[in-house]
DNA sequence: TGTACATCAGTGAACGCGCGTTCACTGATGTAC
DNA sequence: TGTACATCAGTGAACGCGCGTTCACTGATGTAC
């Protein structure tokens, strides 16, 4: 979606290698979206292009590569969202609501992209070192959302608690505690509101989602 | 892990078919710990058990059936939880916080089994209806805890939202839109906690899971 | 108590399938002189 | 501009594998007389 790897000129061959590359991740999007990331199969997608399977090591490694090069994708994805939103600070609204009004069409937009970023892991695997990079900018640009609101009432018990960390936190992004824990419940109370919606879980509670989510919001905003 | 199904007197048969079926049941689980749902396989659990493949077609229909089966015993479980939970009341704790305790020693005694009930949907799946009978029997165990709350302050639009629904709800369960608020909040933020806490999201970000959890639950109480 | 029969758990062979992956190859595209 | 060579995308055959599932069968367990 955005500019990433190497952005220079590029020879006809080049170009054309990038472009095959990301139609192979298109069809497996797709793939995934109408079975899920289990059943991504590398045979399937290369039937689905019109190519046969062994075509695809000409850009793959195999399947767990191009797994991986997804979920960096998806990471990658959101934080160029989030990014984004973030440039259209200072019309009023807080920043905060920026960001959760991004993540919420973020998610909407591609529930199985979401779900390979905060879905059910898979037992085995860890993610390598440049995709947790990217989750914690998320992390980080959360927290600075929270730093700029502001911060009244007593300390909490969870707040004293993180103080006593002595901030030992990614990136040594010194974040005061009141302005974590707000970004934490800013990340876990909307998560658990899309996480459940996507799934299905207030189907036929008759509410709207949305509404839900703006509550949600309002309270942390509060 | 309750009584469920017919409980009158078993002949030797029955209650040995019984017994292989939850031990299936066990190796399913176990499976399923180390390589996620979607791994599970029926000839790897017969070969596990020292039994052949087709051995298993005697107790379970086939992988669907069984996957299905396990998905109701993990919402049976909860229930069961819930419920057990509930029984322990008067003790001066509010049953909210009775509930949310019962959750989260649920979740973390088995992740697996919770990412099964609120974890990523596979896409074409769609639950009997029994299941979904189960799913609000735990709504309604939430609802009640949350309508012995003391409800003060004013009326938020979200629960403006609800009351124009005209109460149309599971069971035709009737509870006031604030208690119906209070419990969505309930059940998303701790699912927020949760689930993000299980996948390892906060590995390496220092503070203790239990007191994030500890602090949204607080939150909730207030 | 003993015998004849029915029930049913479990086996082993076999089916077709789709998977990931390798390999030697063809043919087109690009490069060097 | 033209020719010789190198690069590389894509093919088709083949590999071994494990899967879910069926089928005819054996042998043990339970039942009826």
């Amino acid at each position: 979606m955005a500019d990433h790897g190497d952005t220079g000129t590029q020879t006809p061959r080049e170009r054309y290698r990038a472009q095959v590359q990301e139609e192979i991740k298109k069809h497996a999007w797709e793939q995934m979206a109408v079975a899920g990331a289990s059943a991504l199969s590398l045979n399937a997608i290369a039937k689905q292009m019109g190519m046969s399977g062994p075509a695809l090591y000409r850009y793959f490694a195999g399947r767990d590569e191009l797994i991986t090069e997804l979920i960096r994708d998806a990471y990658r994805s959101l934080a160029d969202t989030f990014r984004a939103a973030s440039e259209t600070v200072g019309t009023g609204e807080p920043g905060l609501a920026v960001l959760a009004h991004a993540l919420r069409g973020w998610a909407l937009a591609d529930p199985q992209r979401y779900f390979l970023v905060y879905g059910t892991p898979v037992p085995g695997y860890h993610a390598p070192d440049d995709i947790t990079v990217i989750a914690s900018e998320n992390m980080v640009m959360m927290l600075d959302a929270c730093a700029e609101l502001p911060s009244d009432g007593p300390v909490t018990s969870f707040e004293a608690h993180i103080e006593g960390l002595g901030s030992r936190w990614a990136d040594g992004h010194a974040a005061p505690p009141v302005a974590l824990r707000r970004a934490l419940a800013f990340w876990t109370r909307l998560h658990g509101v899309l996480s459940l919606e996507l799934a299905g879980h207030f189907n036929g509670m008759g509410f709207d989602p949305a509404l839900l989510f703006a509550a949600e919001l309002d309270d942390l905003l509060r």
